[in-house]
DNA sequence: TCATACATGTTGCCTGGCTACCTATAGCCA
DNA sequence: TGGCTATAGGTAGCCAGGCAACATGTATGA
């Protein structure tokens, strides 16, 4: 998959995957592998920047935690966050529709 | 629509709007918005550069005309860029599987 | 002891769509 | 005559965001 084609619709993903129940970074990455079916393996170096992101706009909330000797960063949704997800589905259809209708060969 | 939706999605449009027949810059622009529903209405400096990069890139041929006293360049796919198409039409349906699934909802 | 998985982060590059701007012709209306 | 709009082409430079590369540290098992 190309690389730029994410561009505009990670942050959409990323709230998705945080909707039912609250992950931190590094299973959030499993999360969108898994939910890909492997399609998405996204570095670090673009999950984590864009978690403080959505963080900062509002979106997300988030609290530390250990588990093992290992500390969490978990990032739970906010409420402006749910509405912000409403609305990125909806761009996401019409987005989908508009590309998927001018490649044609419907 | 937001603005870097686009973003890497552009090519694809642009090659599939000209498949059928050759069309210059303007009338691409206008094909894609009639193509789209009016979704799409994209600035002269976002078109004219990415017809340049394809051209380089090999996937169109130019040539110039005059219609009407005014002058023309039309586009026209070329072979590589058919190719190039059939290969980002796979890779759209690919990416819009992905989200869509990561998105859930359905 | 070393590799690998787990876990978080930052710096800086690069790309590409967009804003803003420029040029020029044809046709219509006042 | 002047001005507006549609048609037609273009460029310079801004900016955001995904990513590569790097840095840090713990736990586990071979």
């Amino acid at each position: 998959m190309k690389a730029d084609a994410l561009r505009g619709h990670l942050d959409s993903l990323i709230l998705a995957v945080v909707e039912k129940q609250p992950l931190h970074g590094y299973a959030i990455i499993e999360a969108l592998s898994a939910r890909s079916g492997g399609e998405l393996d996204l570095p670090t170096g673009t999950i984590y920047p864009a978690l403080r992101r959505l963080e900062k706009a509002g979106y997300l909330d988030s609290s530390w935690s250990e588990v093992g000797g290992r500390k969490r960063r978990t990032y739970e949704l906010s409420s402006a966050g749910r509405s912000a997800l409403a609305a990125h589905r909806q761009e996401w259809r019409t987005f989908s529709q508009v590309v998927s209708g001018v490649l044609g060969e419907a």
